[in-house]
DNA sequence: CACGTGCATGTTCACGTCAACATGCGGTCT
DNA sequence: AGACCGCATGTTGACGTGAACATGCACGTG
């Protein structure tokens, strides 16, 4: 019984022998042989591994988007390396790609805000497989991300088709491009429909700064409907109207953006866009091992978005 | 210029003439040149990874605690293989532990419901370190987890501090460890005090089951205190008393468990047990490696918790 | 019966790295 | 001067796998 045989067995080959099958699989039962998967992919110069550049996981759209592409990776044989950036400064961003040259990788899915990219020059191995995740990359890379514009158009309209005379806006970070895209889509809505655009509050995702600038807006006899970049300020938000005293949606109506699962059970059921986590993470796992087992570069791809109607958005005050 | 030399450059050795070094890395550079870690895991038989098997990500506590595993593992050289299993059947929990032989890791962290391994009875390879986490697996394997029985006391002890003569308790489902320890651990609390043991109320975690569960305690007028299992389900409470018109805290007292960050922009804000996810990883990964460096077996930990009080409790009405 | 044919199984070798050992050179000590 | 030492660098081989090629056996055909 040759090595040999215990690789055709173990790749489940057809031209082995039953019999001699079965002995081979006895003896790797009794022995507790495990294949060696650093020696195969050094023969194979295949790694069958996906390399995950994030920065933080606590946060709710990297989580998901995570999620699915692992299950998305596991489904088609490929397992998931993570190269977590603790802190995204200068020199760990740095570090984290120097030490992607020497992770056990095939390609790479980065779910990092691309400025950071840009910012940091910083040099990808040059054969190694790239998408970029939930941001914008120029075209050095296909993307593959929600379709941030579409959902804060669908927002906008909603509560201006709602009666709103205008719709004020919590944004997330400047230095984001889901931010920066929601926001330019929210303010251009408003232009086509006529309507006023009022100063931008600009947030940091966390449910405390929607609940600082929420404050400010409820001092505002004007603001009668907000659209909130995330979810999570639109919670902060919500629970600074109420604090002040303001019914929602009987006089504010709020919308959010994400739909997280916790997002149907606040007070009031917020009213949001559904992002669909699962779709990015499927497609960019899709476009990254198209690029690993053809050699060519795939499109980038958006995902669409969807509004859901709860009970935080209703007509104005007459 | 040999290979050793490479070899020797590539792995900051000192034994190299500066000048050699630098033209070594310069050609380095201008071939690309990438270590390959097939070979040099073939070569040593370490991996410098890690794996991580979970159910799913898309809980706050896993996805906190895989964070700081991620993190904890990073700075000791290591990377995180993620072995996701999507659907916790009895075939796809085989499947994942079958797979987990193939993968490239020095050893293994399981975020996984302890009775899920119990019950299919599966063969993890001998001589694989294994730690649990946030779980409980009889002492086959060392188990690093938070505190829940601790947890619970001081939520239950805080209640009844303030007044309360007994504490009603959201749980979470029957097969969840944590959700056992945590209930079993409020029941004890009561005992000790004298108070009654009202009827436990079993959820599944989601935000979804505590409010229809509050729905059902929102109409009991004798209930003044509710320790809910996690903030999720503190949350689907919370709107549940606010839409049956009892008052926070003024007429009912809530109590969660995790921390989570939005748990301070509830409304009114949640008083919390917080757990400190970040240890547990920190710890798990210490342990894990401690068996993969030395070859024995780290003993089990729990890792304390701490009561956040915040507006969602108060004394009792007169 | 000689010869081919098909199939199971065996043998050889290369993948890239790094420990161990070998070489070779300049300098020091007696 | 001769022996020796320290240090940079080179050479060899082994890690486990699997492709490619080689062997050997059973069976069928003219």
């Amino acid at each position: 019984m040759s090595g040999q045989t215990v690789s055709r067995v173990s790749n489940g080959r057809d031209n082995v022998d039953p019999d001699t099958r079965e002995r081979v699989l006895e003896a790797m039962r009794k022995l507790g042989y495990r294949p060696n998967s650093a020696a195969r992919a050094l023969r194979s110069g295949r790694f069958h591994s996906i390399g995950v550049i994030t920065f933080t996981l606590s946060s709710f759209g990297n989580m998901r988007t995570l999620d699915a592409i692992a299950i998305a990776a596991a489904d088609a044989g490929y397992s998931i390396t993570l190269i977590p950036v603790p802190h995204p400064t200068q020199g760990e961003i740095s570090v984290a790609f120097g030490r992607l040259s020497e992770e056990a990788v095939d390609g790479v899915i980065i779910i990092v805000e691309a400025h950071l990219l840009d910012e940091n020059d910083v040099a990808l191995p040059a054969d190694l497989p790239v998408v970029i995740v939930d941001s914008t990359a120029g075209d050095r890379y296909p993307v593959v991300d929600t379709d941030q514009a579409h959902g804060a158009r669908l927002a906008t309209e909603h509560l201006l088709d709602l009666g709103h005379r205008t719709v004020w806006h919590i944004a997330g970070p400047e230095r984001s491009y889901s931010a920066t895209h929601r926001r330019e889509a929210w303010e251009a809505t408003l232009r086509e429909h006529g309507a006023d655009v009022p100063p931008v509050l600009v947030g940091d995702w966390s449910s405390e700064s929607g609940h600082e600038l929420g404050l400010e807006l409820a001092r505002n006899p004007d603001v009668t409907a907000i659209f909130a970049a995330n979810d999570q300020m639109a919670l902060g938000l919500l629970r600074a109207l109420h604090e002040s005293g303001r019914a929602v949606p009987a006089e504010v109506s709020v919308v959010g953006f994400d739909d997280m699962e916790e997002s149907r059970s606040f007070w009031p059921p917020l009213t949001t866009v559904r992002q669909f986590f699962g779709e990015v993470g499927r497609r960019s796992v899709e476009a990254l091992l198209y690029e690993v087992e053809s050699g060519e570069r795939d499109d980038s791809t958006l995902v669409a978005t969807e509004l859901v109607v709860r009970d935080s958005s209703a007509a104005p005050p007459a």
